[in-house]
Order: C-alpha cells, then structure tokens, then sequence
DNA sequence: CTAGGGTTAG
C-alpha cells in the first residue's frame, strides 16, 4: 500500500507528521472494504454466508467500530442474535476500542455486559481492552472495579491501571500499583516509568523520583532516550535542576528535546540566562534543531527584554526557514511585544503563515500592552465572527483587561456572557480580570457576582476586588475584605498592600494606612517597597500632614523617587501649601522631567498666589521641553455610542440642548463662580468637560430615567465640578456617577461617596 | 519526552 505522500507543503514538526501518517494508514484500510459489508440485508438473507459461523457479520461489525457507526454496530447485535450468530472477542476488542475513540461510556457499560454474558473467562488481553475503555471513558469508578475483579493480570493491565492512577494525579495508588508490580517480578515496561515519570510534577513528590530513578538504573533502562529525558523533566517539575543537569550531562548523545526540557526549566526558575548559555553551548556542539528549541530560548529573550540577542536568533530563523512557522513565530511575536518593538512583532505575526490561538492571542495580548485597547476589540470582534475556533480563554482575558481599561462595560459584558456560553473563562485568570472590569466600570455589584462565584479564590482575584472597592472609595469594605481575607488563611502578596493603602488613602484613615505599612513585614513576611512608602506619602499628603509627609520621606529607607514627590505635590496643590510645592516641584522636574505634574500643578499653584512671573515661567519651561499638557475630556455612553466633550466642546450635534440645560443650573452656578479669581477660569468653568457630559446625560434620558448618568473623565475631577454634580443629584434626584483618572465619585441627594475627600 | 499566549497597583 502506498502511504504517506500527504502534504506536500513543508511541514518541520515531526509530531505533526507522525499523527498525519497514522491517519492516512487507518483511512486508507477501511476505504477499502468491498461495498457487500455495509449492506444489511445481503448478509442476513444470505443463507450460506452464515454457515461461515458468522465471519461476514463479524467483519460488518468490525468495519462499523472502526468508522465509529456504534449505534448502526449495537442495532445489528439484534440481526446477528436472530440469526444465532456470536460476536468474536477480536469483534468486541475493536467495538470498545470503537467506544475509547468515540468517549462513550454507556455504549462501553453495554458492551461490557454483552460480552461477560457471552464469555465465561474473557482473556486478560481482552479484558484489558475493558479496561482502557473505562480509563479513556473517564470512569475510574469502573476501571477500578474490573481490575479487582480480574482473575488474572499481566503487564498489560497493570500498566493501564498505572497511567490512570498517574494521570489524574493519584500518585499514591499508582506508585502502591508499581511497587506490587515490582514484587509481582514482573518487569516494568518502559512506558511504566515514563507514565509515572510524567506524572510527578511539583517539588513535594521529588522523593518519589529519585526512587524511579534508581529502579531505572537498577533495570538497565538508563540508555533508553525517552525514559531519560522522563527523569531530566521530572526533576525539572521538581524543581530540582542540579539534578535535572546531571542527567543531562550524563547523556551520550544530547537531542534537543532533553535540552529543550532543561532550558524550560531554567526559564521557568528565571534562570533566563543559564538557558541561554546552554542553548550557545548546543550551538557550538552542532546539535540539531527544531523549532521547540526556538520557542523556548524566544522566552528566555522575552524575560530578559534581550532585544539585540533575540534578533539574532530571528536572524537563525530566518536562514532556517522556520519564520513562518506558528511554533516559532508566535514566541518571536511575543519576544518582540515584551521588548517594546511593537512594529516588529506586527510583522512577526504577519510572518505566520498559518496563524493560530496561541498566535493570536499573543498578538492580541500585543495590543492591550501597546495600549491599543480598540484595536484588541476590533481584532477580537473580527475574530468571532469570521473563525472563533481560535479564540480560547487566555484571549477573553485579555479583552476583559481592554474593557476595563477602556470602562466598557458595555462590550465588556456581552463579551463575559460569549465566554461563559463557550466556557472559556480562564480559571483565576479570566476570573480576576473579569473582577477588575467590572470594578473599574463601576459594577461593583457584577464584580462581587464574579467573585462570590469563586470556589477558591486566589491571592489575585482577592486583590483585584479590594482594589475595586478602594477604587470606588469604599474604604471600610476595602478593609473588611483584607481582614476577612487573611481569616481565610490566604496570604496577602505585595500588591495586595497597595490596594490596601489605596483604600486608606482614598478614604484619609492616615493611622490606620501606618498600621498597615509597619504590619507588612512584621505580620505578614512581605517587605515594603518604595511603591508602599509612596503610597504612605500620598496618605499623608491628601490628609493635609505636609510636615509629617516631608518627615516620613527623609526617614523612610528609600531615596524619594519622582512619584514620592508627585503625591507630596498633588497634596501641596490641594492644601494650598505653594512654599512647599516649589520645592516638590522642582524635585519632580529633577527625576522626571517629562512628566507634566511638575509644571502644571506649580503653575495652578502660581496662578492661584497671583504669581503671574512665575506661573509664566512655568509654561515656558513646559514648552521649551516640548510638553503638552494632556487635554480635559470627558465621555458618556449611550446607547452603546460614545459622546466626547473637551472644554468648551460645541462640536456635538445636540450641543444647543447641552447648553440650555446647563443653563438651568445657572443659579448655583452664579455662587460658583464668584470663587473663582480669574476671569479666564470662570468662562471655562461653564463648559468644563464634565458638566457638558452630565447635561448630555440628563437631556437624553432614554428608557430608564432614574438610571445613573455614569460620566468618565481623563483627568481628577474638578472641585468646582464635584460641587455642580452634588446639586444636580439633589435637585434632579438622579444619580450620577464621575470616573476620573483614580477613582469613582457617587454623587446622591447632594452627597458624594468620597465624603469630598480625594 | 520537548513550546509559544492571559490575572492584581498608582
């Protein structure tokens, strides 16, 4: 039989090739069974076909397993019991192979009590065959229950028992298992010992490997390649990489997939370096490659953002060929994104000839990291309807953080219900992103569904949802959760501390903020970085406690970098404190020159002393370092469509209305402006982004008018702002709800969540 | 027997 001239197209991995063979063979046989053998009717009318004890119905029912036409193979028992014809154990052996391929316990069960009636002593091959059946059907109970039965075992049936054991992780049966069998005399195959190698996998069950190890050495099994690069692997999953190289070093000959295995396990401990020292040591040895090898050292680029050395290998990549494989474009995708060189890994991803999952979402993923949130859902959005085949769970998570970064909880939403209706919310993962999105669009309540739905979750979805609650400015919720959380045994990380300090500072608990700093490392074993003493900067600052923030900067065991200064300025700013601010100021300019804070907020605090020379200066400086200062918008949804206002915004189509309805808020606002000193200021007041917003808001009531208005802006919110929404919640009786560049501001009958303090 | 993509913060 001719096989194998399948794909003619360059196909380099070998495991691709291996599958595709097999196929062709099985195809190839049963395509070319004479048509006779499907026609029921032949066969039963055919008188002297059955005196041939049923050859013919036997070979039908073969041909019927292996196309998977099981219902058509039990339909048939009926004919052949009519026509007192039994069914050979070969025939059972290929209907519950049938049954293993096609997953399908009942067809298994049924089959199983056919042949125990027919059958007094089944044969242990046969009975073997039982036994996988009910291993690949997923029925342990089964399984287990015929090999107590069984009269007799063999290798075999103890192999089968064994890698089940091992593969659902019931390492203490399987090795119980292998023990016997070491007693028993017989002999472990060895697919014994790299099931059971495979089956160790984290550092607690090292032991357990070292012992395999030395009945591998014992048997005279060392020579064997697969069992070999078994032990390397298995020592990497536990942890235990100095043994990992010994076996490695000890190989006669060094194939690339034991070394691709040792520098997995280099990358993973963020060995990321000994990796690649490795992989130069192969290249010098001449060792062969294949793309596996690519894919891991990509990685190990990728951590170290080793831009110069990973085009290097791209360059090796593209000698080889291998630029447009997936298994080797999609790491180069990454390696590029996790080096900033977004336009490479653009055309990286072009490379691939044919892309898939893991392609696109790492090219995906891409996009959220170039903070191309739109284009992610665009891409998303095109996928899904084109070919959602390649769209998998780690995908969804990386919409749910575009959503949540772009507030949108709109798409966000639909998206969550798409994933849940294709099960693919990672588990942790998609879970944790899904909590953030909801808390930063301010559903805090979908947010606590997501969480509540949780069976164990995890130090990040823990912390995902304090944040979103400090996020929001509920700050004793913030706490009760951190406190209810360590009750539960799980252990805050260092994250978790800055959403914890966020909550205090977002609610001013200044003594309770130094509490949780000092208990950091005392209580909880996790050290403070600077990120934590910045955060208690920004506690003290927003409280007023100027002096005490300077204090606690000189004393705190870090140098103040720009963002100590940055919270000590803002604080100066909304303490009117301009002595002070100068001199933040002038830090921040020092330690991050392009970041516009430290010339806009000295500016505003010029301005508002009458230091008109100064404040001059200030913009000059911004200008010469060609700085803008970013622009204040503010955007609504409605209806799924997105309306924007800048200050003074006359560009919206219903912008007559707008201006109308700000226009009844004309009598609180006349107070208003008195406050203010300047005339430039006082016009913009009228037309701050965020009032244009909330008029939209309240002009295109559709449906439910005792809805939200939910208004997101780009910057902090106003002060005089903050003032309007507070009487428009009053008067009006709605709700409004203003997300600025930190959190949630929930205005109601005149009252904010944030008690006006942020 | 070996790989590549995703979560929490200001």
């Amino acid at each position: 039989m001719t096989i194998i001239t399948i794909q003619s197209s360059y196909s380099p991995s070998r495991i691709q090739v291996i599958k595709n063979t097999n196929s062709v063979i099985k195809h190839a046989n049963f395509d070319q069974f004479p048509s006779w053998v499907s026609l029921k009717t032949t066969t039963t009318s055919s008188v002297k076909l059955e005196h041939k004890q049923g050859q013919v119905e036997n070979l039908h029912l073969v041909s019927l397993s292996k196309h998977g036409k099981l219902n058509e193979a039990f339909e048939f028992f009926q004919e052949m019991d009519k026509a007192g014809v039994s069914i050979s154990p070969y025939t059972y052996q290929c209907l519950f192979e049938a049954c293993r391929e096609l997953k399908s316990l009942s067809h298994g069960r049924v089959l199983h009590d056919r042949m125990r009636m027919a059958f007094e002593n089944p044969s242990v091959t046969l009975q073997n065959c039982v036994l996988l059946m009910y291993c690949e059907c997923g029925s342990l109970v089964d399984a287990d229950k015929l090999f107590d039965e069984m009269p007799e075992l063999n290798a075999v049936s103890r192999v089968t028992m064994i890698s089940v054991y091992a593969g659902k992780g019931l390492l203490g049966k399987a090795v119980g298992l292998f023990s016997r069998m070491l007693e028993s005399g017989d002999k472990p195959t060895s697919s014994v010992y790299t099931t059971l190698l495979k089956s160790l996998v984290n550092p607690s069950v090292l032991g357990i490997g070292r012992q395999i190890h030395g009945h591998v050495i014992r048997a005279g099994l060392c020579n064997n390649a697969s069992i070999e690069t078994g032990i390397l692997n298995m020592y990497v999953k536990c942890g235990w990489l100095k043994g990992a190289k010994l076996v490695f070093d000890q190989m006669a000959v060094k194939k690339p997939v034991a070394s691709t295995g040792l520098m997995v396990g280099y990358t993973q401990a963020g060995r990321a370096r000994d990796a690649l020292k490795l992989f130069v040591d192969l290249l010098t040895e001449g060792v062969e490659w294949d793309s596996f090898v690519f894919s891991v050292v990509l990685k190990a680029c990728a951590s170290l953002e080793a831009l110069n050395l990973g085009e290097q290998i791209h360059a090796c990549v593209a000698k080889l060929g291998l630029e447009s494989e997936v298994s080797v474009g999609t790491p180069l995708v990454d390696f590029y994104i996790k080096c900033s060189s977004f336009e490479s890994a653009c055309r990286a991803f072009q490379n691939i000839s044919e892309p898939n999952d893991v392609s696109w979402s790492a090219i995906i993923s891409g996009y959220c990291q170039m903070s191309q949130f739109e284009e992610a859902i665009k891409t998303f959005k095109s996928l899904r309807s084109k070919n959602a085949a390649v769209l998998n769970s780690f995908t969804y998570t990386s919409i749910f953080q575009a959503c949540s970064v772009l507030a949108d909880c709109n798409i966000g939403s639909q998206v969550h219900a798409d994933a849940i209706k294709r099960s693919l919310i990672g588990s942790q993962y998609g879970e944790s992103a899904l909590i953030t999105m909801y808390s930063k669009c301010g559903c805090l309540d979908d947010a606590n569904e997501v969480f509540e739905s949780m069976d164990n979750p995890d130090i990040v979805a823990w912390t995902s949802f304090i944040s979103g609650h400090a996020y929001y400015g509920n700050a004793s919720e913030a706490l009760r959760l951190f406190e209810n959380m360590v009750s539960c045994g799980m252990k805050p990380n260092s994250v978790t501390f800055i959403a914890v300090l966020t909550a205090c500072s977002h609610a001013g608990l200044v003594t309770q903020g130094k509490h949780y700093l000092d208990m950091m490392l005392q209580n909880y074993n996790v050290a403070p970085t600077i990120d934590h003493y910045d955060c208690m900067i920004d506690i003290y600052s927003r409280a007023g406690l100027l002096d005490e923030a300077l204090e606690f900067m000189k004393n705190m065991p870090f140098q103040p970098d720009a963002m100590s200064w940055k919270c000590f300025l803002s604080g100066c700013w909304t303490h009117k404190n301009l002595e002070l601010g100068e001199i933040a100021g002038e830090e921040l300019r020092k330690l991050d020159p392009a970041d516009t804070a430290g010339y806009v907020l000295p500016f505003n605090l010029y301005t508002r002393a009458g230091k008109w020379e100064e404040a001059a200066e200030m913009m000059k400086l911004m200008n010469e370092r060609m700085l803008k200062k970013e622009l204040s918008c503010s955007w609504i949804r409605e209806k799924g469509k997105i309306h924007r206002f800048i200050v003074g915004d006359k560009h919206h189509p219903q912008t007559q209305e707008i201006y109308e309805k700000l226009k009844e808020f004309d009598d609180f606002m006349e107070g208003d402006v008195f406050q203010c000193s300047m005339t430039e200021r006082r016009e913009q007041l009228l037309d701050h982004s965020e009032r244009l917003a909330i008029a939209f808001g309240l002009i295109s009531a559709t449906g439910n008018a005792r809805a939200p208005i939910k208004v997101f802006k780009n910057l902090r919110a106003c002060p005089d702002c903050h003032e309007f929404a507070k009487h428009v919640s009053l008067v009006t009786e709605r709700e409004i709800v203003i997300r600025d560049s930190r959190r949630f501001h929930h205005f109601k009958e005149g009252q904010c969540s944030c008690n006006d303090y942020w």
